[in-house]
DNA sequence: TATGAGATCAACT
DNA sequence: GTTGATCTCATAC
């Protein structure tokens, strides 16, 4: 049974740690969840700090939904809304170990190797075709599926990546050991 | 292996 | 006008 928008209702570092091992598909192409990151309003880093705007308008809505932003003008970014609605926290999808649809991501992405197709938050986007037509979508309708992680899993912990700000917090969730993280965590880091 | 430039957009100063 | 939750490619050691 796939997992629902209200899964989603609860403490955004709860959720990032239990994503870890969850299994996302865009239209049948994707794999499971190695790697994200916790984002709430009251972090400086995240977008949700200064406010309601335009481009942050999906985070301040109800929790279950995908938020999507362009980064750096270039790559597209994917969060998951988290908390009760109006708490603008999210987890950014960082990284995937490619289960479905392996050829499908290689042809979007132009390359062949596993490790490359969705290691980094830009690549993951390309790879399973999110882009901004997809912001404010829910996660648990067509063409998205969460699959819930079948089993226990080794999470580790660590500071967040590429922010200047907030930059200690150890936000940063992913599985320990994968060679699929964007970058490794530290060794005994839990 | 490592560093640097470029792409290109929304929000902020 | 500057910055940023990024990535790729080129050039240099």
């Amino acid at each position: 049974m796939a997992l629902g928008a209200d899964w989603f209702a609860g403490d955004v570092h709860e959720l990032a740690r239990a994503l870890i091992g969850t299994e996302l598909l865009v239209g049948g192409v994707g794999g499971r969840i190695v790697e994200v990151e916790a984002y709430r309003q009251d972090d400086p880093a995240s977008h949700s700090f200064r406010g309601e705007t335009p481009r942050t308008r999906t985070m301040f809505g109800p929790p279950g939904r995908i938020y999507v932003y362009r980064s750096y003008g270039l790559h597209w970014c994917a969060n998951l809304v988290c908390g009760p609605v109006g708490e603008a926290s999210a987890v950014l999808l960082r990284a995937l170990e490619p289960t479905r649809g392996l050829e499908e991501m290689q042809l979007r992405r132009g390359v062949d190797d596993p490790r490359l197709l969705c290691s980094g938050p830009g690549r993951l986007c390309q790879a399973l075709g999110i882009t901004g037509e997809d912001d404010g979508a829910r996660i648990d309708r067509p063409p998205f599926v969460l699959e819930p992680r079948s089993g226990e899993v080794d999470v580790a912990v660590g500071v967040r990546i590429g922010i200047t700000k907030a930059a200690e917090q150890p936000w940063r969730y992913g599985l320990a050991g994968s060679p699929y993280l964007s970058r490794p965590f530290s060794p005994g880091a839990r």
